[in-house]
DNA sequence: GGGAAAATATGATAAAAGTCATGTTCATAA
DNA sequence: TTATGAACATGACTTTTATCATATTTTCCC
């Protein structure tokens, strides 16, 4: 077996650093290699998962539906996140949407091999508090953002946030949204977002070629994020 | 002493329901009553809590500054709520301020109790963390609320909410916010608040008496969120 | 009670964002 | 390759929300 979590660098990104080796192996005979192509969902809302979905590769959307029907983006996940944590912890059916945006490899762990863990080794137990207690600043930072920025600020903000994911060899961000992916993470309609992206592209801080989106101007799009009082 | 964490009640609202006899009686002979009047804080964004704050009676609002020196409400605290728990989690100074909307008394918890209980009682660690899944999801909600509704929308749901927490002999809601509050929890402005509520009192939703508020129609504030697609 | 300061209220106007209509480009499968 | 549907784009217009100005009321301190 070659994808063995003992050895499996992405466990330094999470909670799972604070497993002992033992632990690893009995996580390792226990889990389940899943590859899901871009497009199509890791699990969706309502449903129970019976376990966490932890990123080796690839990168995904978490959304949640509105009752007006929309979905709104909540969170871009990549290699180390682990999801559904919330949902088996709680023992509810998960809260949010995951769907690939690139193409996933996902390693599913079984609840009752995580709660072992988190019932014997309190520094995995102190990791995950840790853990959430800084997903729990971020959600703060995303209700500011949406509550305080303007449409522009906020898909300006995405931009540079989708930076981090890196670029192609010609530049453009490698994390390929639609601009109905984009509207939605913005908390706007779609027209507006293509609007606004238009209007980044005339001032020359982004440019664009179909889908693809690349930023030309990071600090200009950061002086966006600081205009007016 | 009269108040001893082992008779408290407040803690059933709480990850402490979960402490044993002899764990909480450690932590009574820890913590440090504290009574805050109404205006003045519990603590401030960017403070060093060393502890956290349980919450015996009172209700606080939560906040963060945003860059542009407004304050975004976050949160309404009542009793039972643990203040500062993230903050010495990932031993980082409060992300949040708490000041008081109704005389407090609050209980100090140093962090070295909480974290020897942590490492000690798994059962407690789970309760914790149970929580925080909690909190993360009902932060995903504020959220959706956020970019997914109207002004008038997330004012209505304000008022709805705030009702929970009772009103006086007169109806009047017994948290009592000022406008500003009120707008910074919808993340508006100040007179876009006023003129909604002047909006919901003509249409006999509500009814107001200088800052107090009495919700006279609350299927119709229900309506409100229903409206349009 | 009187008076100053803060909070509340409202009007006028401007700016931001949403909606609807329509056209264009792009992706993909027949 | 071309047809076809989806995604992208833009114009015209409306609605929502912010901003600035200015009253009015409430609070509360002397």
């Amino acid at each position: 077996m070659a994808d063995r979590c003992e050895h499996c660098i992405v466990r330094q990104f999470n909670a799972m650093r604070a497993m002992t080796k033992e632990e690893l192996k009995r996580i390792s005979d226990a889990k389940q290699v899943k590859f899901i192509d871009k497009g199509n969902p890791l699990f969706k809302e309502g449903e129970r998962l019976g376990g966490v979905y932890c990123m080796r590769s690839g990168v995904s959307k978490l959304s949640k539906l509105s009752v007006n029907g929309k979905d709104q983006i909540v969170k871009i996940a990549s290699k180390g996140e682990v999801l559904g944590q919330r949902s088996i912890l709680n023992k509810e059916p998960s809260g949010l949407s995951a769907v690939a945006v690139k193409d996933v490899e996902v390693c599913f762990i079984p609840s009752d091999a995580i709660d072992s863990v988190i019932n014997h080794n309190p520094d995995f137990a102190v990791e995950l508090l840790r853990h959430m207690a800084h997903e729990l600043n971020e959600a703060d930072d995303v209700i500011l953002n949406m509550s305080q920025y303007s449409v522009k600020q906020r898909l300006a903000r995405i931009l540079l946030f989708l930076q981090q994911f890196g670029t192609d060899e010609n530049g453009f961000l490698s994390v390929m949204l639609s601009r109905d992916d984009l509207a939605s993470m913005a908390g706007t309609a779609t027209e507006s977002a293509i609007r606004l992206l238009s209007e980044f592209k005339k001032n020359e801080l982004i440019h664009t070629s179909g889908r693809k989106i690349s930023v030309l101007d990071p600090k200009g799009l950061q002086r966006i994020l600081h205009q007016q009082g």
